[in-house]
DNA sequence: CATGAATGCCTAGTGTATCGATGTATAGAC
DNA sequence: GTCTATACATCGATACACTAGGCATTCATG
């Protein structure tokens, strides 16, 4: 066994991968790595995903249904599994993006402090 | 009380809530109890932190050295365990503020398609 | 005074998501 | 032949939020 140093903490916070790899696939149906790819590309290199969360998180998203998969070969000769959104797939996407917007903006609330600022009283809030 | 929907999922995103626990600490020393109250009224009862994760969590900082914890006996007579910053728990909460809020802020770009369809030429991607 | 709700702290066990490491295999460059 | 990039996948470790409890005190109600 590897003595593994203090591991940073994850790249994605938990949910958030499988929503970005849903906004990948419905603009462009596609394969895995090229997926990991696109992560560092459109991040601009500050994230990334390993292909220890990858491969998992579109097993999970075929399991549920959201994509479907699809054996190809490239015109390089090369086998690729392509990813494609499923009816349920754009749905899960619109929800999905509806509330990690809405709980990042909840969440921000509390980190920005003059906002959170306002709570007088005990037991109830005033939000402007 | 929140009346809690059986919700599948995490409330808080991983991280989410060590950070949100420190911002209102920063505001205001106080105990366990409370905290999870303050969630809750701060967020206008879209967010609720279980006791199981907010225990946890208060040690995992102390630990951290990022709070520090005292018990102190109320007015009503209760023994509670107030929590207050520490200055590296100051600049970790800074710190972690900034860090949080450029990765929603990156995650937010995969959502955005208007956004996200704009990286053509940036690099050597073409989408669409 | 009995009962229950609210206040207050805590732990054990569970589930799941992300990561790091590793294994396999082919294409293309040198 | 060797090395890098491409491409898919699994396994174990780890972190963390949650469920489900336990324990104790205060206070209102009947």
């Amino acid at each position: 066994m590897v003595a593994r140093l203090p591991s940073s903490r994850p790249a994605f916070p938990s949910g958030s991968l499988d929503l970005v790899l849903l906004s990948l696939i419905a603009k462009e149906s596609t394969h895995g790595y090229r997926l990991a790819r696109l992560v560092e590309e459109v991040s601009g290199g500050r994230l990334a995903v390993e292909e220890g969360s990858l491969y998992p998180a579109l097993q999970r998203l075929k399991k549920r249904k959201l994509v479907e998969a699809e054996w190809q070969t490239q015109e390089n000769g090369r086998e690729v599994r392509i990813y494609s959104l499923t009816p349920a797939g754009r749905a899960a996407l619109r929800e999905g993006i509806r509330d990690w917007t809405a709980l990042t903006g909840t969440i921000a609330k509390f980190l920005n402090t003059k906002l959170a600022d306002r709570i007088e009283g005990a037991g109830h809030v005033r939000l402007a």
